[in-house]
DNA sequence: TGGTGTATAATTGTATACAAACGATCGTAG
DNA sequence: CTACGATCGTTTGTATACAATTATACACCA
């Protein structure tokens, strides 16, 4: 041991094996895009034998996901009298974006100074914008949504503050759900490129005060325009 | 229905039936504490069979509690690899102070009004201030400490953002466990009544600039001391 | 001697089965 | 007719049991 270390190391940019995820982990998932899809509804009530079935999966990975969607706020469940879907109204959307700006101004903060020591950090945020522009100009929307995140979930990576981005997760699945219920047409899809290469371009330029400005724009934004 | 219901309403604070908690959530509060007062050390494995047997519980009930702890990044899961505790060394303790500070800015900035038009929610921080220095007294440390959190809960309530509440859940458990890893003398046993005393004020007063300064000040207190 | 392949043990992932608690419905007494 | 109480069905909480995967140790071959 020690000897045969760096044969390749290094190699790649990242390799990085993407161990299958729990089935816990993708039934979370997909009560999560059931709910930004409205195939599950707020408020709903969830029987676990029901959705377990649906799922084509046990109770026992099932519950599993549920306790962890409540952990995030997701769905609410009071013991041995079952679990429903949380609401969100426009009061919780209000909610979401302020917890957001909170996060991602501290995110920015911290990896901005390492965008610019390491500039090649930057082709990451490249990657997700082109990947985000391609979904946007097909008009498929779940996958603009998921970009969306991507990028900024990189930027709490590369803050490298671990608590931020477990944060973040948990507030992702929230933004993802209201990303749903937007009505979105072709001249969001033609502004979703420009706007995140703008703050791009500021995490390359490491202007503090103009990101958090940018920030609190591009988050309120969505705030005006919902159904 | 409607008649019979204001016999007796209101003649108690809250009254406040705390449902028992799943054995799950109970586990998770028993492997957290575990961490705290150092029986589960950072990096250690932890085995779902040997961990079930000292909880004198079955796998299930845990295997839902390392979930929720997995989800809020207090242990760390490789599937079918296993779980950890997850390393609480400086760099992350600075990383939870940040976090910390982003969301209790927040939430200080939405009760104080509440507490400026409602004065009378002031008792909830009140009661709590008097437990925790009853509990500095006896120099019980993980009382002080629960109270602490609680304090800051008491604030994430009356923000009546659920999100912050939320998140705080997921931040007051890292705390709790930064907590437990510090050394603590009757000296700090008596600035613990004062310091929390003062943030209660400013809440009152609603002087928006001092608290943040504050709640920042208080946060960071912590990062001088450690082990 | 270093590396590769295989067998075994340990551990996690999942499913099934049972027990307990809750809500609702119906019946009965005042 | 109303209020209380019991019974039943549904749903959750928990335990046990089995399947699948992985790590470790050891033998074998270049």
């Amino acid at each position: 041991m020690g000897t045969p270390k760096p044969l390749e190391a290094a190699s790649l940019p990242t390799l990085s094996m993407t161990r299958s995820p729990s089935l816990a982990e993708q039934a979370a998932d997909a009560i999560v895009t059931g709910i930004s899809s409205g195939v599950l509804k707020p408020g709903q009530r969830l029987v676990e034998t029901e959705l377990a079935g649906m799922l084509h999966m046990s109770r026992v990975p099932l519950r599993e996901a549920l306790k962890i969607l409540e952990a995030q706020g997701i769905v609410e469940s009071i013991p041995r009298r079952g679990t429903r879907i949380a609401h969100f109204n426009d009061d919780r959307v209000d909610q979401i974006c302020k917890a957001r700006i909170a996060l991602e101004q501290l995110a920015m903060a911290t990896s901005a100074s390492r965008y610019k020591r390491e500039p090649s950090l930057l082709d990451g945020l490249d990657r997700i914008i082109v990947s985000m522009e391609r979904a946007a100009s097909r008009l498929e929307w779940i996958d603009v949504s998921k970009a969306d995140l991507s990028f900024h979930r990189e930027i709490c990576r590369v803050s490298e503050n671990s608590i931020v981005l477990t944060l973040w997760e948990t507030l992702a699945r929230h933004v993802f759900i209201v990303f749903g219920h937007e009505i979105r047409d072709e001249r969001d899809a033609a502004i979703m490129g420009p706007h995140h290469r703008k703050i791009r371009d500021l995490l390359a330029a490491g202007n503090a005060h103009a990101l958090n400005d940018e920030i609190e724009r591009h988050i309120l934004r969505l705030r005006l325009k919902r159904k």
